[in-house]
DNA sequence: CGGGAAATTGATATGATTCAATTCTCGTGG
DNA sequence: CCACGAGAATTGAATCATATCAATTTCCCG
């Protein structure tokens, strides 16, 4: 095989699996043909290979493909506080449209790939495709409500609170991508997560023994596993140790 | 003086003195008069009044006029999180394009009053002219940036940092709209600043009485004057080190 | 005026951090 | 392939920043 055969593999959202959660949801197959022309690949990116820094121009928008990219700032007193983690078909970027230029830093947590979207095309693109522009709006609306969950979840929840909030996020959103929502892969350090919830690494380490103590979770190293959802998700609502009634976690 | 002659004041953003900070930032005069038949009046809201509940249709996006809004989410347990204060020039509602409703709620701190730009309306006008869905991407990234930088405050800054963030960056937006930045009302009580910045109301008025004795500030129930920027900035170093536009706190 | 919410201030309690000491893992090079 | 070293994670003890509890005081608003 050559290398020319990569050309095979250009990348195409009318062939992607991830469609439906992803940019292109909602478009009729001539507009996802024109979405087509713009995005591009991306090389592989390895752990800790960076997508773009904060202050890089705005070249273009992402798609995750696979793997995980973490979002970062960082003040200029060198705290570093993490916005997020991004799964595949998870959009990021957004933020940089304020000023056409990244705000934050996206790195990769293992190996990953993604999908580029030069800004100026999908701008274009986008006024060319009214479903495209309402797809951009939902997902940036996304972002914001997103991000309205998670300032709750700092400011107003205990520690445990937010860890169990946290796992409950990242469980719902691998069932979402056809994984299992029991037993999953946390890419990012406990360093990472706690510099995400406002925690110190101590802190997390111990109510992970802690749940781990109550059977709530089994986890052995980065491989977690979900023994008791109702629990867990009981304290996403703040009840500190009823089992009872569960309801959507975010 | 009769009824009728209210549609001499029919809101108009061509003749709007914040149509610079606001959504029509950067439409030629054609373009804005396409969004100034879209745009509607409301009636002004007085202190307590709702523009919008969590949970209500998404009809339209608001943009505040005068006064200011509080945006807040609650928990399914109760808790309840104010996301921002909102003055004149900046839109409300962006956060419920992901699902066509709206995921928080959104009060009048004094009497206010707002542009109503009526949801499908504002798409429709978006697919027309360009500039103005640029402007939407714009307005929606500077959303999450603000988040962004919200977050990494509540996060890793210590209760004073908070608060001295917090009084910066409403100095700073409102000399952007033309006011004092020495001086000025803040619209919401100490148990909303609290709330908004994850402190007691008890941790609000003890900075609050710490700064003034230091003479960082000088506080006279409502009414707030900066007395010592440097000292207070200094202690704000905990925003986002974006070298543009890197003028206050947040 | 007068009642009640909002704000201030002080004393105490506490959850999470910090400091410290191991232990565990994994990548690397001999 | 194994041993080694360094970073990551765990666990315990002490400390600290902020919350909680409690008591006034202030100042709107009716």
């Amino acid at each position: 095989m050559q290398l020319v055969d990569l050309h095979k593999f250009k990348i195409s959202c009318s062939n992607c699996n991830l469609a439906e959660l992803c940019l292109p949801r909602g478009l009729s197959n001539d507009e996802m043909d024109e979405l087509d022309k713009v995005v591009r690949q991306t090389r592989p990116l390895h752990k800790g290979d960076h997508l773009f820094r904060s202050g890089d121009p705005l070249s273009s928008l992402y798609a995750v493909r696979s793997g995980s990219i973490k979002l970062y700032i960082h003040s200029n007193d060198g705290d570093e506080q993490i916005i997020g983690f991004y799964l595949p078909g998870e959009i990021i970027g957004l933020d940089g449209m304020e000023h056409n230029s990244h705000s934050c830093s996206a790195v990769a947590l293992e190996t990953s790939s993604s999908c580029t979207f030069p800004y100026t095309q999908l701008t274009d693109v986008c006024k060319k495709i009214p479903a495209l522009q309402d797809q951009m709006f939902r997902l940036m609306g996304r972002e914001i409500s997103y991000e309205n969950k998670l300032l709750l979840t700092i400011s107003k929840k205990s520690a445990e609170e937010r860890i169990a909030t946290f796992l409950s996020s990242l469980s719902l959103r691998f069932r979402q991508l056809g994984f299992s929502a029991d037993e999953f892969k946390l890419s990012m350090s406990r360093q990472e997560i706690g510099n995400y919830l406002g925690l110190t690494i101590e802190t997390v380490s111990r109510i992970f023994s802690r749940f781990q103590k109550k059977e709530y979770i089994a986890i052995d190293r980065k491989y977690i596993q979900i023994l008791d959802r109702p629990s867990l998700e009981g304290l996403c609502k703040g009840n500190s140790s009823d089992s009872k009634n569960s309801s959507a976690c975010s």
